[in-house]
DNA sequence: CTGAGACCTGATTCAGGATTCAGGTTTGGG
DNA sequence: CCCAAACCTGAATCCTGAATCAGGTCTCAG
């Protein structure tokens, strides 16, 4: 069960409308980062984006709708980051630990927002499970296609690797971005390099 | 910041007011497993248990005392349980794949009920933080003494080990227990075992 | 200039739910 | 049997905060 969609609001028609709508996204997006869906309020949101608080209900049917907006924009976002990230090289280990460091940066840029997407698991469990399985498809294409160049070891399953490493990936973001406020250690990312290159590199493969 | 900590209500002295605490507890547990922390209504805590609205209040200071109460007390059977799997087990590789079968089975016991330690995130940070902090220890203190043992390849930082387990089995968990409702399926099993394997054991380490 | 859209406003409504409290009821030691 | 302590009760209180709406204000095409 996902959730009662309340109809859409129609986009705003001249400049101006779409200027408000934009300061109330920013405004969301800054409020819930903050402050997580049930502790902020749209009072707050309206407040900071400097409208009044019936303006809110012209762009978005209620407060759910921002929160789904949200979390679809952090996650396209972080997508598009990797995406960035990764492009430029060749090997995939080393895209392994590009897109990790691109999420650890991701998150120091988003720190209360990345709790956002924490949130949708109660908030709206079918969006939270659409956040990782679009991130896992993209990991599954990559890491199959890396085992067909001989990257990766052959006898792993591309998704259950993927779903591991998001997983570390999250439980490294929360240990140091999120607890420390730093990127993580270099030990931290020495072990992660090593965990990454034994458990996925084929037995005989040489570095490219 | 963790939170300000309510006056704790006096245990109950005689065994009626034992009883009725123990029913209530066990009602939350119920509750805030089904429905979440903010979904959770206190009416529907006692009307479970079947006592008095007000007595609640006699027992807990306000409804976040009982929700730390329960996060406690699942920490304790998580750890209890991996502990009892692990114990009769010597080479630490094995113990790790028991560790994550018992945290899976762990899982489907108390599918609801571990996202209330999720919701901690946002109900009180310090908490969720204890619990994995918590978690974190005992699994540093393990892979230590593997180390000691030449199990676990020695050029791997403990923490940082830990960490990425936890966020493996947390991972996996979402995806399969939770989603698919039912243990990892062996591929996944299998490349799990083959990550950690080939990923901790030291290079020229046989089977023991 | 002007009027029809398009936009904006914030006091007010209203439902939900945590917490209180002014009395009961039960229990067990004496 | 008696009563003081220990428990129990649930209607009433009180607060919070999402959502509404009756009336403005702005803007630009004609």
């Amino acid at each position: 069960m996902g959730r009662a969609t309340a109809a859409a609001r129609p986009l705003p028609v001249t400049a101006r409308g779409q200027r408000t709508r934009q300061k109330l996204i920013d405004a969301a997006e800054h409020v819930f980062g903050h402050a997580g869906y049930h502790q902020a309020g749209i009072a707050e949101v309206t407040q900071r984006a400097g409208v009044g608080l019936g303006t809110f209900y012209l762009y978005f049917p209620d407060k759910h709708a921002v929160f789904a907006d949200l979390v679809r924009a952090l996650n396209h976002r972080l997508r598009a980051d990797i995406q960035a990230a990764i492009a430029k090289l060749d090997d995939r280990v080393d895209q392994e630990i590009a897109g990790f460091d691109a999420f650890f940066k991701f998150l120091e840029h988003h720190r209360n927002l990345y709790q956002v997407i924490r949130q949708a698991e109660s908030v709206d469990p079918s969006l939270h499970r659409w956040h990782y399985e679009t991130l896992a498809k993209g990991y599954v294409r990559g890491l199959r296609a890396a085992q067909g160049r001989g990257q990766i070891s052959p006898d792993l399953d591309p998704e259950s690797v993927a779903f591991a490493l998001m997983g570390i990936a999250e439980a490294y973001g929360m240990r140091w971005v999120h607890w420390d406020k730093k990127r993580p250690t270099l030990a931290a990312r020495r072990s992660l390099r090593l965990l990454i290159e034994r458990g996925l590199r084929p037995r005989d493969a040489k570095r490219p």
